[in-house]
DNA sequence: CAAATTAAGTCAACATTGCTGACCTATTTC
DNA sequence: GAAATAGGTCAGCAATGTTGACTTAATTTG
């Protein structure tokens, strides 16, 4: 890429040396940062699920229902096994939170085309619109902390979060769709 | 606090208007990119959890276990009632909790000074090991996700973490110690 | 084609962690 | 001395997770 050929060393003047932006600055991982970081995540998470769980009180229904209904709003046609994957929960303690929005009318099922043992898990009208009433309800207050942010903090939330995820996870949002392995 | 006085308009030469750097550009706000936020903060907070989890599974201990050792230890002294508003739980959940951390000796509650009905609570040098040793499993999860990510985005994660959460959790992190009003 | 595998569902029992209501005990404050 | 405050405790219930064992239907394989 370069011609500069290594210069021998010659004494004479000083000369400051070039004023680079420091190339990949030291990054705290100073134990009080960690914590911060510990501080924050808990926090975040907690006032983040609070203002869906708020909405969810009053239909009775819980954060694993919206879980459910937001993976499958988010991945139409997601098996049962995708689901099991991605929530990382027991086969038994999905097929609870299922039955009662298949019960409720909240969730469609449909054999598969080419193998017909797959349900093939969809929102119906109601379930999309309760998925978008608890939507717009985090939406708000993200929206608010990315307006109030900027682009650049963003990026750099997104970087950290991705970092702190497992591989299939980074997978599955790298190709939202094909809800496996995450 | 400026003398400047309204001027009227001058008609004149054209100046072109200075090139400022966008002054607020612009953040993504669509449905699309809050909708992988929940996914960045449900995956992200679920894997930062599990590794602590993984340990816990072996001593027969519990998250809630976990969140109590943690903000002990970061407010050493801090009172019941502070952890209460602190965690968000009933008094009662938190008791269950306490008690059994205080029987295995990895909690130590003192009478304070000045009002004899407070328990100030404090991690035991046992309780403290343990703390210490959990915190270690996810100090290594952040610390990879900050070293890889670099500064800036670490201060773009804190920024945006940050406008996630109350008022409450702010004042708290701001000050911390003061674990009140959380 | 019969056998094995796979996807999904179900029943039962149990653990953790949250909740409310009711009530008790010290201690401090008015 | 009465009222308020900090904390503890008992009892019962709900949501959500677990394991183990078993069934059914459909697909794949030898």
């Amino acid at each position: 890429m370069s011609d500069a050929k290594p210069r021998a060393w010659k004494a004479g003047r000083f000369v400051a040396p070039p004023k680079l932006p420091p190339p990949t600055p030291i990054v705290d991982l100073s134990d009080a940062e960690m914590r911060a970081a510990q501080d924050l995540l808990f926090f975040g998470y907690r006032d983040f699920t609070d203002v869906a769980d708020k909405v969810l009180e009053e239909l009775g229904l819980g954060r694993a229902h919206h879980r459910a209904l937001h993976f499958i709003g988010r991945n139409p046609g997601i098996k049962v096994s995708g689901l099991l994957k991605t929530l990382r929960i027991s086969k038994q303690a999905l097929a609870r939170v299922l039955n009662a929005l298949v019960d409720q009318g909240l969730v469609g099922q449909a054999a598969g085309f080419d193998d017909r043992r797959l349900r093939l898990l969809t929102l119906t009208d109601k379930g999309h619109a309760l998925e978008q009433h608890l939507f717009d309800a985090q939406r708000d207050r993200i929206a608010a902390a990315y307006r109030a942010a900027g682009p650049q903090a963003v990026a750099g939330f997104r970087t950290v979060m991705r970092g702190l995820t497992d591989k299939g996870a980074r997978a599955y949002m790298d190709g939202i769709g094909s809800a496996e392995d995450t």
